[in-house]
DNA sequence: TATTGTTATACTCTATAACTATA
DNA sequence: TATAGTTATAGAGTATAACAATA
């Protein structure tokens, strides 16, 4: 794949940094296609796209303390007070002060919740923009964004 | 760290989706991290990063009507007044009226505008999740990304 | 003293609707 | 009537600082 793209002379790198720009841009293009269905598609489950990617971080089968739910959205403790109240007004999430410590509070996911958060996983799960991949570029494409999101964050892209 | 069951041959079209939802957390979480670094490097510069896209997105060299700000930006025309204020009083645009059509008021990117819209290219094209990869997979993702990008949107894809 | 969750507050970003001045 | 830009306004999202309860 390595053509002799001679732009500026004597600028062997010239070439690698055009082709990670262009490489950047469509990344950031291509999830911001993304973001946008899955927002249209959570839209659609009543729920505002923070509350549901509040709800697809909390694991339905280890409920979380307040503090950790906010660690995980890298967001402030303070924003997840709201974020949760709307959930807990959905009936999706449930508040439980932990009787070891009762400063905090256990986010425990509703069966109700359980039924939403597997539609918000589907929602956040799919794009059409992979559809005109072969099998073996979406197994290439996935190689590659996971060597890059290990470099980015090796402890959550381990995580899971 | 969780070994992950990989199915290589002979896989049913579950395989197919699951490397797909593997495939878009990624490319979601990857775009998240690069968006933080670039709103790092746009902070330094004195601009929000709403108001350094409006700048990135004006061509120096074709001075645009505000309505085509908005569409080349997607968002609504009422945003754009806001933006191009900020980019008017920090002396990056001026705003001219079409002689032509008295309604539009044309963009203008200054001097002290083209170099600090150079600098908001060099931030929006680079991100150090590109460091590990060789400059043939480089070349490879850069590939997926373009066919991904131009089943998004091909018109906008065809741009620049 | 330190930490958890909360509240009050402010700023950024974006959308809708109504206004104005042109066409 | 229709369009370009503007204004007013509202809502979502996120951050900082201060507070009460608990450790």
């Amino acid at each position: 794949m390595a053509h002799r793209t001679i732009r500026r002379a004597g600028s062997p790198k010239g070439n690698r940094s055009e082709l990670a720009g262009d490489a950047i841009r469509r990344i950031m293009q291509i999830a911001s296609t993304i973001r946008q269905d899955q927002d249209t598609d959570i839209t659609q489950l009543g729920l505002t796209p923070a509350v549901a990617r509040a709800l697809y971080e909390l694991d339905p089968d280890r409920p979380l303390p307040a503090r950790e739910l906010a660690e995980q959205l890298r967001c402030d403790r303070s924003n997840v007070t709201a974020l949760v109240d709307r959930l807990e007004q959905a009936g999706l999430v449930e508040r439980r002060i932990d009787p070891a410590d009762r400063r905090q509070k256990t986010l425990v996911v509703t069966t109700a919740g359980r039924r939403v958060r597997v539609r918000v996983q589907q929602a956040m799960s799919k794009s059409r923009l992979l559809a005109g991949l072969s099998d073996e570029e979406l197994s290439d494409l996935r190689a590659l964004v996971t060597k890059m999101s290990d470099r980015g964050c090796p402890e959550v892209s381990a995580a899971e």
